[in-house]
RNA sequence: GCCCGCAUCGUCUAAUGGUUAGGACACUAGGUUUUCAUCCUGACAAUCGGGGUUCGAUUCCCCGUGCGGGUGCCA
């Protein structure tokens, strides 16, 4: 029985897309469903575009959703390395053996020559192809060009005639004419391979049995078939993904919304509902199963479950499923969560803020403010909003809105007055909404007053907003202190 | 332009050659409530168009349309 091992292979040219860690999950769960190997390979083959940081990016990426490889760059492995830049030589001897066998020329075309060309394919409403001069230059001309040190390039040369079929695993056989297909260069003037060359020889020599990459790579993949045989070596089975479509229209980008995966990190998502969420957006196990963990994300993945449509990536049933896996949470456990926002963010302000309070707080009102809390937090960052927001709000009283619409200004001075006395019985310790509720709303009732003349001018007076969380969540988020001062100072914006 | 892929509620998705086309999110109405949120109950909402094949097609085939991708000495 073969082993099964898959591979995501970025390059360092930018931050972990949330469509990107989506192939490298569906990669991963193939891999350990099947008690396989799962390599993360850097694809640095162009220099001028990597970025500083990116592959850092990358890996922190992979690390907080819990992806992790069995064999990469740092870690090493059996293949290795698993850096492009670090296997030049490999490289160098597959193409030196092409060329001796035939299978690619050079081509000594310059850029500016190709741009001209291209330019005039698609004035007369032509492919953009390479028209393959130097295909037919005779070997005397190659040589003195060579002689000469003119840079050339390493072509494929495909076939002039026939098809190729290219065999997908949830799309079936897409055949592929032979005429639509560029001569492919493999190694760049600067002796650098191309994606196409490193790519389909490390996958070989990495003995990858499963090509799980995104939509956008199945126009060359007929390419890789023919450089495959080229090199005599077998294919791999390929599995072109879903790509996600932005609500705008187009592949997501950064025009319309947020792409980076651990931007999603930094707003508060926790990383249980991202991989949950991102599982669920182009494959499906056919059952009503809404909630997985990636324990039965790994039992359950199928590649044959997989869909082919491109899904819209919308954040509203995220946030719901945020929501649902920040509800299982411990206070302890959102407060670590929180810290270690702050080591991560970059934008810390609001997650220090929240944390410096809270940690000032006794475990048991620690516990309650969470209970009541992660009813109306969709995230970590609302977490905090929700909370600081109140803590540190500077409120001035319009009057007219301290009363409630079935009591009159005279009444609620009086109520405010002794709700003030009512609060000052509770103890700080005992300062929560377990005992501030149960215990205010029984002394509303030996009163001659109703709750809601009582409580719309308590929540108004402790929040300065119409909509509000409870009267007793806000006393408790403030503490005795802050709660008889904002009610005092309501009381006095009454009688002025 | 050329090549390739794809097409079920607004979104993510089930299902079937014969079903009241199912679920989730969102939206919406009602209940609870001092407001918001939560929670409970209900409603709304889809097979892209045209031809075939068939007793019957949303499902299979063809065409069109739309959307997406590719068309680099990028990956």
């Amino acid at each position: 029985m073969i082993t099964i091992r898959t591979r995501f292979a970025p390059s360092p040219t930018g931050n972990l897309h949330i469509g990107g860690a989506r192939s490298a999950l569906f990669a991963y769960l193939w891999a350990k469903k099947n008690h396989g190997q799962f390599i993360l390979r850097v694809e640095d083959t162009d220099r001028a575009r990597e970025k500083v940081g990116a592959l850092e990016n990358q890996m922190e990426g992979l690390k907080w959703l819990g992806i992790n490889w069995d064999e990469g760059p740092k870690k090493g492995g059996e293949y290795g390395p698993y850096v492009q830049s670090e296997r030049f030589d490999i490289y160098q001897k597959y193409a030196a053996q092409l060329l001796a066998e035939d299978k690619v020329y050079r081509c000594f075309c310059t850029p500016e020559r190709l741009a001209q060309m291209r330019q005039k394919q698609q004035e007369n409403k032509q492919a953009p192809r390479y028209d393959r001069v130097c295909r037919h230059l005779s070997d005397d001309e190659i040589e003195k060009k060579i002689q000469t040190n003119t840079p050339y390039v390493l072509r494929l040369k495909v076939p002039e005639q026939g098809t190729v079929e290219v065999y997908d695993a949830i799309r079936g056989a897409i055949t592929f004419n032979c005429q639509d297909i560029d001569d492919q260069v493999l190694v760049k003037s600067d002796g650098f391979p191309t994606y196409h060359l490193a790519n389909v020889v490390d996958d070989h020599l990495m003995k990858i049995t499963h090509v799980i990459r995104g939509e956008e790579w199945l126009p060359s993949t007929p390419k890789h078939v023919l450089l495959y045989q080229a090199l005599g070596f077998s294919a791999p089975q390929f599995v072109h993904l879903s790509i996600f479509l932005a609500k705008a229209g187009g592949k997501m980008s950064k025009r319309h919304g947020e792409t980076s995966l651990l931007a999603f990190r930094d707003k508060g998502y926790l990383s249980e509902a991202i991989v949950n969420f991102i599982a669920l957006l182009g494959w499906n196990p056919k059952t009503e199963q809404e909630y997985f963990t990636k324990e039965e994300l790994i039992e359950q993945f199928e590649i044959s479950k997989l869909n082919t449509a491109n899904p819209v990536f919308e954040t509203e049933k995220l946030d719901w499923m945020n929501q649902h896996y920040l509800k299982k949470l411990s206070s302890g456990e959102m407060f670590t969560k929180m810290k270690e926002m702050i080591s991560l963010n970059s934008d810390v302000a609001l997650y220090k803020l929240f944390a410096e309070w809270f940690s000032g707080l006794s475990v048991k009102h620690q516990e309650s403010i969470w209970h009541n809390l992660k009813e109306r937090s969709k995230t970590l960052e609302e977490v905090a909003v929700n909370t600081m927001n109140y803590v540190n709000k500077e409120i001035v009283y319009q009057p007219q809105e301290l009363i409630w619409k079935k009591s009159d200004q005279k009444t609620t001075i009086k109520i405010l007055e002794n709700l003030i006395e009512k609060i000052k019985e509770f103890a700080k310790e005992d300062f929560l909404v377990a005992n501030l509720e149960p215990q205010i709303l029984a002394w509303i009732k030996t009163t001659e007053w109703g709750n809601g003349d009582v409580l719309w001018p308590m929540r108004f007076a402790l929040s300065g907003e119409k909509k509000s969380p409870s009267p007793f969540e806000l006393a408790e988020i403030l503490g005795p202190a802050e709660t008889i001062n904002r009610l005092t100072k309501a009381k006095e914006s009454l009688n002025a």
